[in-house]
DNA sequence: CAAATAGTGTCTCTAAGACAATATCAC
DNA sequence: GTGATATTGTCTTAGAGACACTATTTG
């Protein structure tokens, strides 16, 4: 067995003791409310797409859209199908969150899955008829960390409401990764990855990095800031937002009329920031 | 097939197709040079550990200490126990950088590489016996990116020279990715893993987070800073770093003495910053 | 004392936070 | 005009960068 070609012809990668991997993708979006009055600017709020789960394991328990990992496309590519196939919809953009590989995180046996944060415009959303029969759902998503550091993650959709309290561990880096303390109707580990998913989310934008993704080509100041907001759940003043801002967007000439306002002028993502 | 229990008991996971899962890591040191006067502080060198293939497939080529998941382990005890094996060090800490999964990338077939950056702190390289016949050495570090902005990628011990010179590619996320462009005498797709190990070290390193790791439990502030500038490739003065590092230092009562100049305070990490 | 590093004080400048003021539309 | 948002200007303050200066040791 002198040469790499001989090498290759007997190994038999069969022999070797293997996982089946998976990707999980906490899918979000941002839903514009609608206006309480003419001339008012509507609400937002942030949502997570969860598929409720029709086989075995976690029968009937809500579930972050993902599948098994099939041969010849990359991980990332992965991800992106199972979320088009949930939803037709391509995401702008997938972010690695963490690789969840704890023995006995999944009872059908020895099963690793990638875990990704994808984003997915406003408008795409909307487009596409959203029916309520589906097993896909959008949960409006609340993530808050109380005073004794316990995070409470909760999912709610009409008259669904899932909750989890998870305890941030100790990282020696800047990501966060999540225990599971107490969980009702979420499958698997998925409270600790959708908790591992808005960290980083929240990290990305506060660099300004991950809002635009929601927004469609042109958007205006303000509707960036609120995108920004809702992630964050923060609120800047618009002077502030506005100076810190300018340096990612550029002018359109295009305005948005017929507000009860003043127009808004729309902007557009800088290709090269500075 | 009505209970979970049912459903897990016929349920055979051999049935599906399923790829290899190894970890690759990129394990840093800082050493300290000699002093050229019996004066005058030491300089630091940023060092990676490789191991010379004495396998197909890349055989005789210098490559990432890595190996195939195991079952009943995690992903990340997977990457602690290569580093061990390989250094007999334990690692202080460990961070993922990214998932490899590229069909091609390996010529075995389908293996998909969880790589992960680790930190050994100075101090343990050195108390270890470095037997120079061995296949595993640790190569000096020099990552930095051109005017054109391609990225040059060189590493050095003794007389070997491994050089690399890859394209950074846009992410919509803070993460960088990397697209190898040359490549001489590093295995697999290796180069763009250790750039991409790079880049995540500096962003941590920017963020005060890895830098400790590098130095035992106490050290003298200008170390710190001297670490921070190697991984950083930039100069601070000693003033505004010791401004900036502050808040996530502590005093000691301990002094480093018969260094020819003042006695440095020695410090450790604060536990709770702020 | 000379050489070298350890450590402090402070000036400047930039950027973030707060807030006031003006602009512009639909009704 | 009224109500709402859009947009700009500026005062204040916190923090980073630059640099001067003092302190302390070994040979």
């Amino acid at each position: 067995m002198d040469t790499e070609k001989e090498f290759l012809s007997e190994y038999r990668i069969e022999d070797y003791d293997r996982p089946s991997v998976t990707t999980d993708v906490a899918a979000f979006t941002i839903r514009t409310e609608d206006r309480t009055s003419y001339r008012k600017n509507p609400e937002n709020k942030l949502l997570l797409l969860l598929i409720r789960r029709g086989r075995h394991p976690f029968k009937d328990m809500w579930a972050l859209p993902g599948g098994f990992l099939q041969r010849g496309e990359t991980v990332e590519e992965c991800a992106l199908r199972e979320i088009q196939e949930e939803t037709n919809i391509r995401p702008a953009s997938i972010m690695p969150v963490g690789i969840f590989s704890q023995p006995g995180r999944d009872p059908r046996g020895w099963i690793i899955s990638n875990a990704y944060a994808s984003i997915i415009s406003g408008e795409s959303v909307r487009q596409k008829a959203n029916d309520d029969a589906a097993d896909a759902q959008w949960f409006t998503v609340s993530f808050t960390c109380g005073a004794d550091g316990r995070h409470h993650l909760t999912l709610t959709c009409n008259d669904i409401r899932l909750e989890a309290v998870l305890a941030a561990e100790a990282t020696r880096f800047s990501r966060t990764s999540f225990r599971i303390l107490e969980n009702s109707g979420l499958a698997f580990d998925h409270a600790a990855i959708i908790a591992a998913a808005l960290s980083a989310l929240r990290a990305e934008a506060g660099r300004f990095a991950a809002i635009f993704d929601f927004l469609p080509e042109t958007f205006t100041l303000t509707a960036l800031q609120k995108v920004q907001e809702t992630i964050m759940n923060v609120t800047v003043l618009p002077a502030n937002f506005r100076r810190m801002i300018s340096r990612y967007v550029e002018e359109t000439d295009e305005f948005v009329r017929g507000e009860g306002h003043r127009p808004a002028r729309l902007y557009r993502r800088k290709r090269t920031p500075e």
